[in-house]
Parts: C-alpha cells; structure tokens; sequence
DNA sequence: CAAATTATGTCAATTCATTGATATAAAAAT
DNA sequence: ATTTTTATATCAATGAATTGACATAATTTG
C-alpha cells in the first residue's frame, strides 16, 4: 500500500533520491566503459551488443523487429537507432528487410553474420557479467532487475 | 557466504544478468532524456547536475575539489570532464582556482552565480525525483541505492 | 641538481544520445 | 479519391562519453 501522490521532500528523502540518480549514473558510465572494453577485439560497444541482443531473442530471430518496435524496447530515439543501424549494417551484422505486410516498415534481422558473431560475443559477455556481478548474490540480482524494472517505469513516466 | 569466484554460467543466471544490466541502459537512457527535460528551463543537462551537486555539498562547497577528485567522484574521463567544466565555465556557474597547496592542481569551485543557479533547479529536480520514484516505497529506494553500490563495485573491478 | 611522477590541459577521432525540421512513401480514414 | 496518419529516413546542431597521443608545469624522488 501507501503509494504518495505528491511526495513530500523533507532532506532525507532528498538525499535517498539524490544517492541512487547517482550511482545510477555511476553504474551507466561505468557499463558502458568497461562493457565495450570487455567485448573491444570484435569491434563493438554495449549498444550494439544491446541491438544485437534484442534480435538474437528466440521469438524475435527469424522474423526481425521494426524500427518502431526497437525504438520502444530499446528506449532511444529514432535518429539514434538509425545511426547505429547504419553501422550494423555496414559490418553486415544486420539487414533491413521490408515488411511484406506493410509496405512502411522494414523488419530488421541479424544476418547469418551477425548472428556468428553474437555468438562469438557471447563467452566474452558471460565473463563480463561474471566479474561485474561478484558483489552480488543471484537473489539479490534478481531483486535488482525487478528494482530497476520499476524504476524505468517511473522514469518513463515523469 | 558464498562468493563463488567463477561463476559458472548456465541459462538462467545468463538470462537475469542480461535483464538486470538492460534495465540499466534503459533507465540510464531515460535518465538522460527525462532528467535533462526536466531542468531543460535552465539549458543545463544531468551531466552537468551531476557536477553542480558534486560541488554543492556542504563539505566541498568551499574549498572546492580538483579535477582529479572529480573524475574519481564521477567516474568519467578526464577528457570528457573537462569538456563538461569548460561549459559551465563559460556560463560561469564554476570557476579554476591555483590550488595554495599544489601549483599543479586546480579546485573547482561554485561560483556565487552557480550556486544560485543549483538552488533554483532544486525544485525541479525534487519534482523529477518524486514523479520518478512514484512506483518506489522509500525502503524500496534505500535498497535499491545500496545494490547499485554494490553493482558499482563489481563494474569498475571489471 | 636531474629524473621521474603527478595534475591538468589540449587535439583528434569515434560513438552515442538528444532535439528539431523536413521528406517520402504507404496505409488508413473520410 | 483525397486527406490524414504512420513508418522510416535524412540533415543539422549540440552535448556527452570513450580512447590515444602529446604538451606543460609543478612536485617528488633519487
């Protein structure tokens, strides 16, 4: 229960928020450091092992997802994603194929390519999540994400 | 206890890392976009809120940090930093002084425009933080700003 | 005193992120 | 059939982030 309309912001609460915008932007900058250090020798950074991760989902593999569709899950802007695909597509890692049932839209597929090279990514990933989640205990993960689910749903609505 | 040192990684704890840090670039990308809109009345961004809260605390206020204190603080890179202080430099929101004890160092201090201007966006932000913390009890905040110390932590040993 | 380290700054290149404005083509609605 | 909406793309500007290489000045070390 309790869920304020109008929160009141006497100092400590203040500071509880002021704390965890900052190690959020702490842990962000850090992500994207050490994550893109983590997987340098293919070339790429967390956003695109992000992309790359969102079309080698089982569901997702074989049909692609729109433009639309990524920009919603990826939470980023269209001008943005555009970027990133034009350099995905320039190392032959995906392909825009258009929609046969729309003519608008363009599905966006992992190319056989792409998809070696997803799972090529993968050990050195794996590794990565090893060290940076060491502090952390597989429940205490789990109630992370599900923390950080909440969060983003909150951010997304201010 | 229980800190495995290398964890093996099957299926399942693959799947909650990778949610745990996707969550985290959305929230960090809607951090960004949100946070920046949120203050946009003012010009500045959250990187440089980052900064001027850094600044502002009753202990730094006024002797002020150097940059080296500020990249660790931040965890950003010097290059970058410098950018950030050039532009709040130029709206004199911070200024460069010769450190008295080290004619290496600089300390970078609030101007008396700057910390007018940190004052004014505090009922902004406090606005932000309550519109974004709305699906959050304020446990719930507390224990979600000390698992990300914790993630903190394991991403920069990374 | 000379050499090494430290603190900062600068220059350059790349990527990622935003916004705003404009364009094109296809689908949907009237 | 015309208009409107939708999906995508493009161009431009700005800010933020990284890395690498180099420069300078001051402190510390040998």
């Amino acid at each position: 229960m309790s869920r304020r309309q109008t929160p009141p912001f006497d100092p400590g609460r203040f500071e509880i928020a002021n704390r965890l915008f900052f190690r959020l932007y702490q842990c962000s900058n850090l992500l994207h450091k050490n994550g893109t250090r983590s997987i340098g020798e293919f070339g790429a950074t967390t956003q695109q092992w992000a992309v790359l991760g969102a079309l080698a989902r089982p569901l997702v593999h074989e049909k692609g997802m729109s433009v639309k569709e990524l920009i919603e899950f990826l939470m980023l802007s269209r001008q943005n994603l555009t970027a990133v695909l034009d350099r995905l597509e320039a190392r032959d890692w995906v392909e825009r194929v258009k929609d046969p049932e729309d003519g608008r839209s363009r599905l966006i597929r992992l190319t056989v390519e792409g998809n070696r090279t997803w799972s090529a990514m993968r050990p050195a990933i794996e590794t990565f999540y090893g060290k940076a989640l060491m502090p952390l205990g597989e429940d205490e993960q789990v109630r992370l994400y599900q923390l950080l689910d909440r969060l983003r749903d909150g951010l997304a609505d201010v």
